[in-house]
DNA sequence: TAAATATATGTCAATTATGACATATTATCA
DNA sequence: TGATAATATGTCATAATTGACATATATTTA
């Protein structure tokens, strides 16, 4: 991850600590951002591709307009299990979320 | 999902209401359950390929013993968000979570 | 362009996940 | 066997995520 990519991030909340933590920020926590960043954008493709607003989508998740929004801007308060949980009520088979994290 | 199943996984302390509401269970639920078991398992079989101990695994992702039993045996009250990080502090690849969904 | 529709952002009380701890159960091995 | 190490289960206060709401901004359409 770069500086560009960081203070993309940090604008949208997420949080590093210091340059210097950042700078040797794990592998692990660059591919969980990813992971989850790969997912939302794959929800919002899925969203559209189904004609639905995301007031639509929020009443089949049984959410609101605004989580639907935050899911799928990637912002760092939702958690990869609701958007799991919504891939899977559009319909994405656990294959389909693979390939998604896989691409 | 069979009735077996199901009250093997009631045992684990996952709830499903009525039978009834059980039956026509959407694929969605049972797709989230089938998920976290895939990588639970992968955890587990991860933490003993790197020969380490639950206590010295919760060390490595910050948690406790309790934790990482709940996180293998697919307790209900984990979340997909600790069961992935767990696996990327493993030094698992995104790639390789993908594989492991998959499977 | 203005109105209407869609999406984004900020906040918060309620819900859910968390690490920690105690303790029970299960495996390992002397 | 019995001691020791490893794993499982139960509980709880704290922390994080949630849906909901208000409202801002962007996009579409008349």
């Amino acid at each position: 991850m770069n500086k560009q990519k960081r203070k993309s991030l940090e604008k949208k909340g997420w949080k590093f600590g210091s340059t210097e933590e950042f700078l040797n920020l794990s592998e692990e926590e660059s591919s969980y951002i990813e992971l989850k960043m790969k997912l939302s954008a794959n929800l919002r493709k899925l969203r559209t591709e189904h004609k639905l607003t995301q007031v639509e989508l929020a009443k089949v998740i049984k959410s609101s307009q605004s989580r639907v929004a935050k899911l799928e801007t990637g912002d760092p308060s939702v958690s990869l299990d609701l958007i799991i949980r919504s891939l899977l009520a559009l319909g994405t088979s656990n294959k389909e979320i693979a390939r998604a994290i896989s691409s």
